[in-house]
DNA sequence: AGCCAGGCCCAAC
DNA sequence: GTTGGGCATGGC
């Protein structure tokens, strides 16, 4: 890949592979650090890292701390070593609902999150929504997480390690707002303390079926969690979670009962395989960003 | 105002 | 093995 440093100002300008938007990357529920700008850019904290990165068609600018941070973190992050021209090839022929998907979402980048943040975070996430899930994340790391100053000298907080979070008094997690989800998130913290960090990183590793069993160990994790930081932390990219939006989907498009979670697990296996991790992602934006015949039937009176 | 949100847990069938 | 209520809180 194409560099050009310029250690005056620690921005560093790279060619974005084709069909790449960043935009659509950040915003798409994935992850839930990374804040717009008013120039359009983003700033966001990954991996105790901060970065504020610009597209301008297939210009990518990352305002890093050091030349080698991209190479070294932020291309894997983003993942933008892979071929994912393939990828969309082969859903966009699948059926015509992936299709459209495909050309809406297409952008998406499924980034490399850390599995520990990603774990915490899901959990967070049930029944609630995504600027919630910001705002109690956010609350999280300005009250558990290191202090990090950019290159500019404004201050950012790392997601907190798990023993800042596994040891912390229950009180102090109480103003983050996490409202039942707290003990879920402690004694989550625990047991990753107990276990290690290195136990969950490796599940990396594992057959899908033993680190889905591993990962539901954690309370507060089932399922549709489990899928999700298997897909977003794990590199497990033949998972296809599925909560509501992605359920009432499957059933608008492919005629399942919305409670099949068996069903559609078995189905997104059967036709995306290795790729439905992607397609789930995909899709995932497409109906809920767009006019399609999932909003519309939301309220029962499809017609 | 009231329904719903990137669900999970647990008790009844 | 499936289904349903309860859950703590805030966005819209």
């Amino acid at each position: 890949m194409d560099h050009e440093w310029d250690s005056r100002n620690n921005i560093l300008k790279v060619a974005a592979p084709p069909g790449f938007d960043l935009a659509m990357t950040l915003e798409c529920g994935q992850c839930f650090r990374w804040r717009r700008e008013g120039d359009g850019s983003f700033t966001g904290v990954a991996c105790g890292k901060t970065a504020n990165v610009a597209q301008s068609g297939r210009e990518l600018l990352f305002s890093i701390g050091s030349a080698d941070e991209f190479e070294g973190f932020w291309m894997e992050y983003f993942d933008l070593g892979r071929d994912y021209e393939h990828i969309k090839h082969t859903l966009a022929e699948h059926d015509e609902n992936m299709r459209r998907a495909v050309d809406y979402a297409g952008g998406i980048r499924i980034l490399r999150q850390d599995p520990w943040e990603t774990l915490i975070s899901f959990i967070i996430s049930q029944n609630a929504n995504i600027p919630r899930i910001k705002k109690c994340i956010e609350s999280l790391c300005r009250a558990f997480g290191e202090q990090i100053t950019d290159g500019r000298g404004r201050m950012w907080h790392a997601f907190p390690t798990p023993e800042a979070l596994g040891s912390c008094p229950e009180a102090d997690v109480d103003h983050c707002r996490l409202g039942y989800r707290s003990g879920y998130v402690l004694e989550t913290a625990a047991k990753v303390m107990e276990d290690g960090a290195g136990a969950l990183a490796a599940a990396r590793m594992l057959p899908g079926a033993e680190a889905e069993a591993y990962l539901r160990s954690f309370p507060g994790v089932g399922p549709k969690v489990a899928d999700c930081v298997m897909l977003f932390g794990l590199g497990h990219y033949d998972r296809f979670p599925a909560d509501v939006w992605i359920r009432r989907a499957m059933a608008a498009f492919y005629g399942f009962r919305e409670s099949d979670a068996r069903g559609i697990a078995a189905f997104a296996a059967a036709e995306f395989g290795p790729m439905a991790g992607f397609a789930q992602q995909f899709l995932f934006q497409y109906i809920r960003n767009t006019d399609s015949a999932v909003n519309a039937s939301k309220g029962g009176s499809a017609c």
